[in-house]
Formats: C-alpha cells, sequence, structure tokens
DNA sequence: TAGGCCATCTGGTCCT
DNA sequence: AGGACCAGATGGCCTA
C-alpha cells in the first residue's frame, strides 16, 4: 500500500492535485509515483462541490446566532467564481492541515521502537498512537525502574529514592504501577539475554519486544504481538512499605494498573490486527 | 469481495 | 471575518 514514506503527502500533493486545486498552496511535491485515481474522485466531488455551492450548500448556513443575514447575504453577494475560490482556498487549507498532521504522525513512527524498513510496512495511524502511548508508558516505568535502582545502588537504603527490595511488589495499586517494579524481569533479560534488534531494545529492555503485529509486515514470519512484552507483567511480592509506595501514584501513572496495561495491549492487538 | 486504511471535501463550531 | 479544528461522508487502493 503506502510503500512511500510519506504516504499522505504522497497522494495529496500530486502535482495534479495542485494543478487542480492549489494555486496558493504549493505542497513539496513529493513526487510521488503513486498516483491513482483518486483524482477522479475528487474531481467529480469537486463537481458536486459547484453544484452544491452554487445551489444551497454556503448560502444554506444558518445555525450560527451571530450573523444569519448578514452571512447570507455575503455569500450571496459572492459570484459563483468567488465561492468557488473560496471552497479551494478553504480546502487547501485545511488539506495542508492533514499534510502537517501526518507529517507529524511519520515523524513519530520515526522514533517508534520497531522494526523500519523497506520491507515493513508502516504503521496504521492508531497502531502509531497506540504503540506510542504504550512506548510513553514503558518508558516512564523505566525510568522509574532506572531511578529506583540507581537510589538503591548509591542512596543506601531509603535515601534519596525510596525501597529497593528487588522482590518486592505490586498489588499495591498506589504503585505507580506494579509496571515500575515489573520492569525488574525486563532488565534481567536485558541484561542477559541477546535481545539486541535495536540499540534502542538494547538499552531499554522490553522494547524490542514491541513490533508490528505480523499482519503489518510483509515477511509472515514476524512476531506477534504489540505489547509491553511478555516480561512486563506482575511482580508478585510483598507490598512495599515505604512512604513513597504509599504515596497515590501520579496522576500521569494513575492509569498505569497492571489491569490498564494488558487492557492497553489487548486494546492495540485488536486495533492493530 | 469485504474490510481496513486513507485522502479529500464539506459544513459546523470555536477562537482570535 | 477569517482561520483552525472537528467529524461525517465519500470513494479509491490494498490485502486477506
Amino acid at each position: 500500500m503506502n510503500s512511500d514514506s510519506s504516504s499522505v503527502s504522497s497522494r495529496a500533493s500530486s502535482p495534479d492535485m495542485d494543478e487542480m486545486y492549489l494555486r496558493d498552496h504549493h505542497h513539496h511535491h513529493h513526487h510521488h509515483h503513486h498516483q491513482d485515481n483518486r483524482l477522479n474522485s475528487v474531481s467529480s466531488t469537486q463537481g458536486d462541490l459547484v453544484q452544491k455551492m452554487s445551489g444551497e450548500g454556503l448560502s444554506r448556513n444558518g445555525s450560527k446566532a451571530g450573523g444569519e443575514g448578514s452571512k447570507y447575504k455575503i455569500k450571496k453577494q459572492l459570484s459563483e467564481q468567488d465561492l468557488q475560490q473560496l471552497r479551494l482556498k478553504i480546502n487547501g487549507r485545511e488539506r495542508k492541515r492533514m499534510h502537517d498532521l501526518n507529517l507529524a504522525m511519520d515523524g513519530l513512527r520515526e522514533v517508534m521502537p520497531y522494526a523500519h524498513g523497506p520491507s515493513v510496512r508502516k504503521l496504521s495511524k492508531i497502531a502509531t498512537l497506540l504503540l506510542a502511548r504504550n512506548y510513553i508508558l514503558m518508558l516512564t516505568s523505566s525510568l522509574e525502574e532506572m531511578k529506583r535502582l540507581v537510589g538503591e545502588i548509591y542512596g543506601g537504603h531509603h535515601s534519596a529514592f525510596h525501597c529497593g527490595t528487588v522482590g518486592h511488589s505490586g498489588g499495591h495499586p498506589a504503585h505507580a504501577a506494579s509496571t515500575v517494579h515489573q520492569v525488574h524481569p525486563i532488565l534481567g533479560s536485558a541484561l542477559s539475554s541477546a535481545n539486541t534488534s535495536s540499540p534502542l531494545s538494547a538499552s531499554l529492555p522490553g522494547i524490542g519486544t514491541i513490533r508490528p503485529p505480523h499482519s503489518l509486515l510483509k515477511t509472515p514470519s514476524a512476531p506477534p504481538a504489540l505489547q509491553l512484552g511478555s516480561g512486563f507483567q506482575h511482580w508478585s511480592g510483598l507490598p512495599c512499605p515505604c512512604t513513597i509506595c504509599q504515596m497515590p501514584p501520579p496522576p500521569h501513572l494513575s492509569a498505569l494498573t497492571t489491569a490498564n496495561v494488558s487492557r492497553l495491549s489487548a486494546e492495540s492487538k485488536d486495533l492493530l490486527k
């Protein structure tokens, strides 16, 4: 499908499109070969547009309190050509807005921890967003864990950082997620295992387990799961007595319970099928 | 062929 | 008034 890197712009900013609509917007022509017959549909739509607009489209506005009458008059005063120009301008803006949004989406894809490459299909928008969310959650918990470990190593027991009993655990709902502690196994496996799918995954274990679902890979042998990783599981043990652990989780982490994480993964899986 | 994904158009609403 | 944002509708492409 979108074999090109910027799907969106690929279709949207085709030379044809620019020719047809845009006198003012000249998006970077991504010279994307992949032009389809969308233009047909678009142009036909455009035809409809003209009809609608000349007919009732814009003149039948209303609704907005302020200026029914005035707006109506104004629209009426506009020639058909003016209306068309206006429409083109508005459409162009909207197109540009969507292009920008898609560029941002591409930017997000670039930093996402999944296998990029010519053989890997681009993540869909929804998949990108879900993966990004999971990724952020995981980074957050990794960070917390690292802080904890650092505290454990340098700070002694309960100094700058809070407790660090290795087997210690969650179950405590207030634990910004048990995930803070769940990372243990991940770290462990990272240190020992050959999970070197990327520099990222090397430094942030567990990330390597985030991959596009097989359906998104052109090669059928892809590993499953857009999940937080199998190591990302609840860490059983005793509740932590330290004061920090007694505190409610920060708002941004409150959703990160084990249950939520698994739900998240489930969502991701569903949407990524 | 159905379903997923996407780009575009369009009208409404809110904001500046 | 004009621009940004949004959601619904439409139609094309691609894959299972």
